[in-house]
DNA sequence: GTCCAGGTCGCGC
DNA sequence: GCGCGACATGGA
């Protein structure tokens, strides 16, 4: 049974460059066919039917926003084609008004004129429990090895697409949670980082942690970085990262790869400390994480 | 075989 | 508060 939903944007938007924004896209459950620039996805709604996802951008469908093709073994209630525009919506950040930064981008011109031609939403997972998960295990290893994490997980505790028993949804929190840790540890190979993502896990199957409510705009970003380091396995790099993916910018992560950076391109090479580099983006306010961002990408691209 | 990855934890000072 | 070693795993 397939249905099709359109979602529309405000443009300027760039679906690929949104899609492949940051490595999320390539992440399972999520692929990213490269030819057709379509992000495939199988996702589990709230009911307990599992679906698969093909979104297209505009201009490369029938449609004039972004096209969702939902392959579902039965009819759709509307209140699940509701969850999926949600859920997809939220992907994308389609609710994100970047105006103001793009404002800010034009002014400095240069390389930054290319963000302001739709890029700067940064692709996200539908639920926080996923992006952090996510985050966890780009934690101290190579992307191949977030991948290989990522593509385990979701292959021993996701939900099969009926008909498609290799293709699976992120794993939910309760499934995880039902497992024993030891045999958890064993068939992910998330190594040291499984009993962080078990405990997680079973954190917030039991209600004790409530995720969602990380997306909360009345609270401040610093209150929100408090509570993401409190869960074992998030640090400063992480918990800046997570920041982002829930629409926070004005943290910006000093680990490794922004020190290298920051010293090469504004200190000639000699290391500066870490409140020398939060000053160099200090003067784009609420958007500094995305003004580094696309400092280190825009540049290359 | 050895090193180390867009780090983080838990300890000791 | 800050420095330091340990940490699972697999690719280079």
């Amino acid at each position: 049974m397939r249905t099709t939903l359109e979602l529309t944007t405000r443009p300027p938007f760039d679906f690929a460059g949104t899609a492949y924004s940051h490595g999320w896209v390539v992440l399972a459950p999520n692929d990213w066919d490269e030819q057709r620039q379509v992000l495939r996805r199988v996702e589990r709604l709230g009911t307990g039917k599992v679906v698969s996802l093909r979104v297209r951008g505009p201009g490369n469908a029938r449609t004039a926003g972004i096209a969702v093709e939902v392959e579902s073994p039965k009819r759709l209630a509307k209140k699940e084609t509701e969850e999926i525009a949600r859920k997809v919506g939220h992907m994308f950040r389609l609710d994100e008004d970047l105006s103001r930064f793009y404002r800010e981008c034009r002014r400095r011109g240069g390389h930054w004129n290319r963000v302001t031609k739709g890029l700067g939403r940064l692709l996200r997972s539908p639920s926080v429990f996923e992006d952090v998960v996510k985050t966890i295990a780009t934690t101290n290893v190579q992307w191949g090895g977030t991948k290989k994490m990522i593509a385990g997980l979701t292959a021993a505790y996701g939900e099969p697409m009926p008909g498609d028993g290799l293709r699976r949804a992120f794993p939910t929190p309760e499934a995880i949670a039902s497992a024993k840790p030891k045999g958890f540890a064993a068939s992910v190979r998330m190594g040291y980082r499984a009993p962080y993502v078990h405990a997680l896990a079973r954190q917030v199957a039991s209600g004790a942690l409530d995720l969602e409510s990380l997306h909360d705009p009345e609270r401040p970003t610093s209150e929100l970085k408090k509570r993401l380091l409190s869960i074992k396995g998030i640090g400063n790099y992480a918990a800046a990262t997570l920041l982002m993916l829930l629409g926070r910018y004005d943290d910006l992560p000093v680990d490794t790869v922004c020190r290298d950076f920051v010293t090469k391109k504004y200190f000639g090479g000699k290391p500066p400390a870490d409140a020398e580099i939060q000053r160099v983006y200090e003067d784009w306010g609420h958007w500094k994480y995305l003004a580094y961002w696309f400092d280190v990408w825009a540049g290359i691209k």
